[in-house]
DNA sequence: TTGAAAGCGTTACCAT
DNA sequence: ATGGTAACGCTTTCAA
């Protein structure tokens, strides 16, 4: 049986309250009353029930982080960030998987699981604000990513812009006709609806003409449905003058596929990619691409939890990560190559 | 504040026990009854406290998983399956990042956090069997990955086998000075050691010299660590005819340091992999690898953990789970190219 | 089948 | 500065 604070107590000769004095360390203890304490814990290897600590003050120590498929080396780096940083403030990460599955998402907004976690950042594919509104009395919760409301607390990337400007750098390296590749289907994610807002917008303020046969739908979004999916499309259409793929994984996948017909990036067509992975950089082109920093969205993202779960009624905020578009050779034009 | 099994049992007339039965389903309650309770959670939005659940019965029904670093696709991809699995069998998992810290590791072994978790996997890089023993009283722990010892239970892949069948393959089809890339420097890596074993093993049976300056030391399993390693390497060495990287994401970054140098793939040299992630499957060229089921991995560390849960006496097991070889473009040689 | 009461291990309040 | 007591919300004896 593992000791409990009492043993603690009986064998250093205090009462319960000590010990407990001792651990919080908030009511002042003598020295010699601590070192006792103390050494009695060592001898008996104490180890505080972490149940019981919960049910008495209300807080388990735990946030949930929910996103939609960890095996995305995307969220699987925001995962490492956030667990990091989490760690470094004495908080345990429950990891949850959405599975892109609206219902799920809302379940976790609601209420479920409630109390085991103190705070949940969600990293949401479809919610809007309606499914937000559902959950009356709502769990401290950050949103991450480009989702469309402002009910919540949230951290995002000005995906808008960001793709914008990924676009006109395109139309300046010489592109004309400029493909997406990732636009939504079925699944209606808001991040792929953010970012073919943001590629028309770019077009608009270029002058060039709307295609939504450059619009190249693929829901999933994996190198595997990426390649599928741009492979597809090549049998039935020209190739265009450049890919913005709306991740880097659509990215690799679409690299991919020209490979195997043979098209040479950039030589033949451009590729950009969204996210700035490892496997980007060191893909073959390296991918250009939008990048932010994962860090700084984890670290954002705890501050607003913690102010929240410390304070529920506060006025939701919205906290912008800057991005930069880093330019490998995955567009480098023929000018620029010849170096 | 939220409401209580006290608050629903008033609601419904009856005592917080009966709430209580009708909740766990262990002792059989009246239909009618049952309704009445179930209509006044419903009315109440009653969530149970999993806190004061987990204080009276000893289970929190929470895992630990730990793993060196989940920004790694690898990891990241085994810590989705075991999500996902341990969902299905109501378990929920906290994530822990050692850092290729050994010290963590020990620490997470030997007692620290218990009872917040009920169990623990653990996928360590160091550990060895004196580490293990440290932990006297250890919680309920299954090991992954190629890790030395047999004192807890664990799931592994034979990576000795895999890494010498490896070897063989890039021998017949043709290489003859067959490199390997990760082989561990000042980190002592588990699985390194393991893959370098059978690199050796396989050698030996070919009868082939074995030459330590074939033997690339990289303690950063990153594209970027492998990048360098090889880049630095080449600057000094001839190229050998094979790469056998210990992961795929070594290989990939091995396959940016080779264009980058205008090394063609596999014309001049051959790479190899281990893990068979995604985006090796769409590297360019695609990556030959030890491939197996993360799945399966998943699931077999759940049962053992459940098992050892369950009875904490039980002797150790270990699982083998099978691999394959998968040949892609990355090791074609020059007959089938021609295809 | 249901109810009453005790207890899981910890901490807060109120004395001393 | 320390101790006693009660309470967090649930489940498990034991009785009815």
């Amino acid at each position: 049986m593992r000791p409990t604070g009492k043993d603690v107590a009986r064998r250093a000769g205090v009462s319960p309250k000590t010990v407990s004095n001792v651990l919080t360390g908030v009511v002042s203890v003598t020295p010699r009353t601590r070192a006792r304490v103390e050494q009695a814990m060592q001898e008996l290897n104490y180890v505080p029930n972490h149940s019981a600590r919960s049910l008495r003050n209300g807080r388990s120590g735990l946030i949930g982080l929910a996103l939609p498929d960890l095996s995305t080396p995307y969220s699987a780096d925001l995962a490492h960030h956030i667990v990091e940083a989490a760690h470094e403030r004495g908080w345990g990460v429950q990891i949850e998987e959405t599975g892109h599955d609206p219902q799920r998402e809302v379940e976790l907004m609601s209420q479920a699981r409630t109390n085991i976690i103190d705070g949940l950042i969600l990293n949401p594919v479809v919610l809007d604000e309606s499914a937000v509104k559902v959950g009356v009395a709502l769990p401290p919760v950050v949103l991450l990513g480009e989702v469309n409301q402002h009910l919540t607390d949230r951290v995002w990337v000005d995906g808008v812009t960001a793709a914008s400007d990924m676009t006109k750098l395109l139309a300046a390296k010489g592109a004309r006709r400029i493909a997406v590749l990732g636009a939504t289907g079925e699944r209606r994610s808001a991040t792929a609806i953010t970012r073919t807002e943001g590629y028309r917008a770019g077009l608009a303020e270029l002058g060039f003409p709307r295609d939504t046969a450059l619009e190249i739908v693929c829901d999933d979004w994996t190198p595997r449905g990426s390649a599928e999916a741009l492979a597809a499309y090549l049998d039935q259409h020209d190739l265009p003058d450049a890919i913005f793929c709306f991740t880097d994984s659509l990215a690799i996948g679409a690299l991919n596929a020209l490979s195997s017909k043979g098209i040479r990036v950039p030589d033949d067509v451009m590729v950009a990619g969204f996210d700035d992975i490892d496997d980007g950089e060191f893909a073959n082109p390296p991918l250009t691409t939008v990048s932010f920093d994962r860090r700084e969205v984890a670290e954002r993202a705890l501050d607003m939890l913690a102010r929240r779960i410390a304070n529920r009624d506060r006025t939701p905020e919205t906290v912008t990560v800057d991005y930069r578009i880093i330019e490998r050779a995955s567009t480098h034009d023929r000018i620029s190559r010849k170096n």
